[in-house]
RNA sequence: GGUGGGGUUCCCGAGUGGCCAAAGGGAACAGACUGUAAAUCUGUCGUCGGACGACUUCGGUGGUUCAAAUCCACCCCCCACCA
């Protein structure tokens, strides 16, 4: 993964050079609409033009006319029929390979059809290979994938290496989509990226290709499979006004506030969760309803098929991994990028200043940490951060296969297998 | 060699006669998770037992005391300053 990483700015990508622009059009887009209540899963017609919208500026280059409204098809057809629009998720905790993973999926399809290439242009079929015809309903075959990131820190422009975006040798494989297009002083949250998410999936479905989606933000995942209640978005001033109280009050004042208001979500969440309790408050404070009454409420079924893969490894082993990785992103000049970063976004505060790296990066160049204890509370925050993901990943999908980091061809025999068979009629992949 | 300070449970560190298995922090382990999620937060954390409890622990040995991590003696080690 990182270390098949050749460049340092994944600006320069020969084959996409759309990917960024697309995503902060989708972005900016989504953030207009944020207060539609409805938006969210995918439910309404604000929803379907969203879609359209956001792929008329944002796919120009080689399907201006097809995809938004085969993507609008896509989803109106799935709708109707209720077929699932199948899509692939990587998951596993940070440094497990996920990135690796999912380039050797990706490169197996241009392995199988060496002439293929991954920006097909528009009305070009794929190639048929003839011995391979399908035994079944001839399904379309899927052609080729285009890789999504599920990943709430490999958003930010900024930190390509740290954050271990996908390098050139990844890039160059098949189309990715949501990488480094944030800046650092922006915000992304778990509702733009279903929106972006959903916009991307539906147009790589249109264009036959699998959606394939690698992260390891558990949370983006879930609520892109499973809903999120459709709160609308939250004035700044409100949050503004709780977390100065909160300053001023500290958690346990508000909490029970919050009880008065919301008994329900105030006995769920600890009295010392700050995040939670300023986000609840703020909630009914801005939309006139409690945290628990927009939980109530009926999700949309979800119009998405899961298929997913997990890589999982003992701590042990991804301890080693994860020190190893964090050398390599000094090597490639991590610290360089964070004064970069710096110079572009000098406030510690700004969102994309928390990934972990980041943070410790900053106290070095501020000169408060030696690089030896950078490294190491580098290492101590990602190797925690790894052990939360496994906890989520450990009871969330509950019909993954899990298999150790290198065990490529096992999952790409697992892919073909799942996606040939029942409710998913493609004919055999590679 | 002299003077002063210090050795506490995995680590840092508080505790200077009983309320001490020993504050607090960190690490570790387990967990929660509905728009900051690489976030936010929780539980456990000497050993054994279900809780009440029993047992072992505060550099070592010996002592004082009904009672010691805490007081005394000697010994070992560390740090600072003086020589």
């Amino acid at each position: 993964m990182t270390g098949t990483r050749k460049t340092k700015s994944p600006n320069q990508r020969p084959g996409f050079p759309r990917d960024r622009a697309d995503a902060r059009a989708g972005l900016q887009e989504t953030g207009a609409r944020g207060g539609c209540a409805q938006g969210v899963r995918g439910g309404c017609a604000q929803d379907v033009h969203g879609v359209h919208g956001g792929c008329a500026q944002g796919v120009a280059g080689g399907c201006a006319q097809g995809v938004p409204c085969a993507a609008q098809a896509v989803l109106a057809g799935a709708r109707k029929t209720g077929a699932k629009i199948p899509v692939l998720c990587l998951i596993g905790p940070t440094g497990s390979g996920k990135t690796g993973l999912a380039a050797a999926i990706a490169g197996e399809w241009l392995k199988t059809r060496p002439g293929m290439v991954p920006e097909r242009e528009p009305g070009q079929e794929p190639e048929r290979e003839p011995g391979r015809e399908p035994e079944r309903e001839p399904g379309p075959a899927l052609d080729g994938c285009v890789i999504i990131n599920a990943d709430s820190r490999q958003v930010y422009r900024d930190f390509p290496i740290i954050t271990a975006q996908p390098g050139i040798a990844e890039t160059g494989l098949c189309p990715h989509r949501m990488y480094g297009f944030l800046e650092t002083s922006e915000k992304f949250s778990a509702g733009a990226f279903i929106r972006m998410a959903q916009e991307a999936i539906l147009e790589a479905t249109a264009q036959n290709r699998l959606p394939v989606l690698v992260g390891g933000t558990g949370l983006y995942l879930k609520t892109l499979f499973g809903g999120i209640a459709p709160i609308p978005a939250i004035p700044q001033a409100v949050a503004d006004f709780w977390h100065g109280r909160l300053k001023d009050e500290g958690p346990e004042a508000l909490h029970s506030h919050l009880s008065e208001i919301d008994k329900d979500y105030a006995a769920q969440i600890h009295p010392r969760d700050s995040q939670r309790i300023v986000r609840a408050l703020s909630v009914w404070q801005s939309t006139g309803e409690t945290f628990s009454w927009w939980h109530s409420r009926p999700l949309p079924e979800s119009p998405y098929a899961p298929i997913t893969l997990g890589i999982d490894l003992p701590m042990s082993e991804l301890e080693i991994r994860l020190r190893g990785r964090i050398l390599e992103m000094l090597e490639q000049g991590a610290v360089l990028e964070a004064e970069k970063a710096f110079e572009r976004c000098p406030n510690p505060d700004a969102p994309g200043w928390s990934g972990i790296g980041c943070a410790e990066l900053f106290a070095h160049i501020k000169g408060r940490l030696t690089l030896d204890e950078c490294v190491g509370q580098w290492f101590k925050n990602t190797r925690a951060y790894a052990k939360r993901q496994k906890t989520w990943f450990r009871k969330d999908p509950k019909d993954a296969l899990w298999l150790r980091p290198g065990q490529k061809d096992e999952a790409i025999a697992w892919l073909n297998a799942r996606l040939s068979a029942d409710p998913f009629p493609f004919r055999p992949l590679f």
